[in-house]
DNA sequence: TGTTCCATGTAAACTGTTACATGATTAT
DNA sequence: ATAATCATGTAACAGTTTACATGGAACA
């Protein structure tokens, strides 16, 4: 829907602008491709540019109207697996100081991540719509999140409790 | 670790108490179980409870040790797929009314979501211990992130712009 | 000359969901 | 009687990741 590309780009594409909530790698992006021209969803022509093969994908009228009826069906709120919660549910079995290593070190981890996403923050406002940016700064809130009750887990295990 | 269960039992606990980061189904679950039965991290019996039958499972001290080792190891942060974005992201392409109408209902999914984290709130609080229980406000602040987020997004399309 | 990047693709292994199949017990 | 719940399990299908395989172009 925003233009042709080949594989290789719909994956610098996804790196520069969904990567913190969508990305696929070269193994499901390829035969992805292949299943959706088998389908008609897509058409492909092969380019040679200053000697270099290129396998370019359009998305067909079909393949349009399919993904409008797709992006026309609800907003499905679908609870994922956070595999961090998941070491966290089970953090009460290590001793305190352990516990509190590891959440530190989680949250040295988000914040790398973060930073990285607020690095991209001007570059993305100039390319994206409202939409799109949007996604970037659910990120970055996001993380922040994740960076704060991070904290406060680690407060709560110094026996600080705060208010409601 | 928290005691010896069924598969069947394995899936209400998860239910009660982790659903809204991690869930399994039953197709998922038994055969887990008996993966892990034959690497010998876990044995079973098989019980006769008022007809009922059961096989119960146990975990060893090879499992203990097993999942001591992964507890051991650093809480990594992975960027899930989140499905809402992924269509967010494209929410442009729709009339602002219908992208709109479709954020709204969003919202009220997600607004189920919260009410029953709320209300599993009291009885979590009483068995789980500090890091269960963290699980489960970050569900909750989670989930209101997400609705500020939205709201934010539909006063953005109406124009109204927010400080930074 | 070697390394990095461009570029496409396949195969093996793994994971997970949905749907189906079975059968007992319990509540209405 | 029959519907719901308890309880275990398999099969088909779909999709993903990782690793591998290939080859050209650009660069240092």
């Amino acid at each position: 829907m925003h233009g042709e590309m080949s594989g290789y780009d719909l994956k610098q594409y996804m790196a520069k602008s969904t990567a913190n909530f969508f990305d696929a790698s070269f193994g499901s992006i390829y035969p992805a491709l292949k299943r959706l021209e088998a389908r008609g969803f897509i058409h492909s022509r092969e380019v040679v540019n200053a000697g270099k093969y290129k396998k370019i994908y359009i998305i067909s009228e079909n393949g349009k109207s399919d993904f409008m009826n797709w992006l026309e069906e609800p907003i499905k709120f679908a609870q994922t697996k956070l595999d961090h919660l998941v070491k966290v549910f089970f953090l009460g079995l290590l001793p305190k100081e352990k516990a509190i290593e590891k959440l530190q070190a989680f949250i040295k981890e988000v914040k790398l991540s973060l930073d990285q996403l607020r690095k991209s923050q001007p570059r993305i406002k100039e390319k994206a719509d409202m939409c799109q940016f949007s996604t970037l700064l659910y990120g970055i809130s996001y993380y922040q999140f994740i960076i704060d009750w991070s904290n406060n887990l680690i407060l709560e295990f110094n026996g600080i409790r705060k208010r409601d």
